[in-house]
DNA sequence: TTGACAGTCCGAAACGTTTTGGGCAGCTTG
DNA sequence: CAAGCTGCCCAAAACGTTTCGGACTGTCAA
């Protein structure tokens, strides 16, 4: 609508001395700059962002490409992080910008339309597998970013993570002092870092307690349809677990259908502990036992992460791991007799 | 990184040449866009987003601004609706770009930036409200947009919407077929239009029926925890609703905890009808009754009106209202005796 | 009186595209 | 052979900013 050049015209100055007004320099006059202000107000001015990023090179916007299947593993608590990280990077004057991969498009052509297109200083990587191509292409690119969620590439790189394999190991052991020896694990697919990290944490807490694995372990896919369907076949066995850990709340709730479903109760027949601290979970029947990051705003210190890592700080200084805190409620007790 | 000008120079062509190849014009022969192509590939070219949409004065970009409290009033099924939209836009080459307003800043000042910035060239608005400032704004501004949600806004606009009303009417007189006379119903604060339609199609079934309806509304948080306060004091009364119809599913699965506290029986002692069809609605004890928009399509519905509008349709021509069909499951049936 | 200097302002170039309006060969057609 | 046409290519302008390198006035000190 409205450009430096009408602004200019109507004040009787030059495109220079607006630009540099409104950008409060020190080479305009106090009443010019006053004149300016008012103008762009009255004129609802608002820099056209492309012409202005081609200029400086730069796009004040960092990008995250949401997952391609998103909806289904719940995208829920990713979002609020999301938009906790948006609120620390708009201090700085950088917008949050989300796209959606294309539905035939890869999610690696996605990126690379943003990186290579300039649309975005910096990246924000969710979701994150072992071996991630992602982060192998953006390292590659050497454009800033963080990932939320570790991996096992090769190069390093700034990354806030959850410490699921803690927090896996405790439940575990918890299960174990609680009586219970028959503890499953119903977890994600193992591609994903998250997932890996707490049947890990799984295996360890039931190794240190002495407890066999055998048969215990269960993958689905990581919503409450998956787990339903893992845990139904676990309780059609002879015989079945005292204990279930999942990966997820969202899991945990369908494996918790399932155990209802097989005539047992959640809680006293069966211990099941999820991991998110969903919401949500605090209206299941009975209160779903949880845990989660014991950190209110990993959003927000993944932003400060991604502002230092522009800033220039080393990748190797911008690696957090934050500890998980158990929540217990009421789908966890002793082991039956 | 690689510019047109990278790619001219390699192949010892003009600047237009390139272009016009990448662009694939007629006056461009077979062999040198082969040549070009082939380049581009190798040099990873990605046109420069910022110097395209500065040159063609369109941003092939459609924004969504993002509620603020989004994450707390369930943001699951409004972003599954944009996933499906943004892949019937990118068939159209436009990205879907989601923005989250800064914190303390209005919504209705990151939408200024967006629109005047020039940073789309048409908007999804979701979450509407009766009163809706942001389509004041946009259709003064006068950019293409479509809102998720109808509006009582003077101006009319392009929108798709579900049919609460019937949606609301229908399930209240199901539930007085059923024999139940005191049907209470837990809405959304009705600034937002799809709580005042599933409030009024609650009153007109409970009219239609021939039943009163004092004492039997409240209005809470849109999420589980306000509607379960709203439940709650509804049991504490002493003469308390035989049915719930509540404005989501969220909200239904907090008040069916509330029942539930209160020693009833969720489908026996007391029916409870929400509306979404949420996935997690199918893993409730016992599973929720809900309804839900009869089509599986909205979002890419949605674009396609989008797509219409930048087209130039008449928005009177772009004005859709979906059925909202029963899902019947386990939380509503026969009134006590 | 001169030179330096601060305080204001501005012209022009640049960012990387797309698009306009040609130009130059080589053919075909009359 | 001239005129017209087709096929291929290109220079230059434009989009709206930011920024570099001055330029012009006055003021102050020497």
């Amino acid at each position: 609508m409205s450009s430096l050049k009408t602004l200019a015209r109507s004040l009787n100055l030059s495109i220079t001395t607006v630009s540099r007004a409104l950008d409060d320099k020190s080479d305009v006059s106090p009443t010019t700059k006053l004149k300016v202000r008012d103008a762009a107000r009255r004129f609802n001015y608002q820099p056209n962002a492309a012409a202005r990023s081609l200029r400086k090179r730069k796009a004040d916007a960092v990008a995250v490409v949401l997952p391609a299947g998103a909806s289904q593993i719940g995208l829920g608590a990713l979002l609020s992080m999301l938009f906790e990280a948006s609120h620390a990077l708009a201090a700085d004057g950088l917008d949050l910008m989300m796209f959606t991969p294309p539905a035939g498009e890869a999610e690696l052509n996605t990126l690379q339309r943003i990186v290579d297109g300039r649309r975005a200083d910096a990246l924000i990587l969710v979701r994150t597998e072992r071996r991630d191509a992602r982060v192998d292409f953006l390292a590659e690119r050497g454009i800033p970013f963080v990932t939320h969620g570790r991996t096992e590439c090769a190069t390093p790189h700034a990354f806030i993570d959850g410490d699921g394999y803690s927090g896996f190991c405790d439940a575990t052991k918890i299960l174990a002092g609680l009586g219970h020896r028959r503890i499953a694990h119903i977890g994600a697919p193992s591609t994903f870092t998250f997932a890996e990290h707490r049947l890990q944490g799984w295996l360890a807490g039931m190794r240190e307690a002495g407890l066999p694995t055998e048969n215990l372990s269960a993958i689905s896919t990581p919503n409450e349809t998956g787990a339903f369907a893992a845990a139904q076949a676990m309780f059609q066995r002879e015989s079945w677990p005292t204990a279930l850990l999942c990966a997820s709340d969202a899991m945990a709730i369908g494996a918790m259908t399932a155990v209802k479903q097989a005539g047992l109760e959640p809680g006293r027949d069966v211990s099941i502990i999820g991991h998110d601290g969903l919401l949500s979970g605090q209206f299941t029947d009975p209160p779903l036992s949880t845990m989660e990051i014991d950190a209110d705003t990993v959003g927000a210190k993944l932003a400060v992460m991604l502002l230092r890592r522009l800033g220039g700080t080393d990748v190797r200084d911008l690696q957090t791991i934050l500890p998980v805190r158990q929540v217990p409620r009421m789908t966890h007790g002793p082991a039956p007799a």
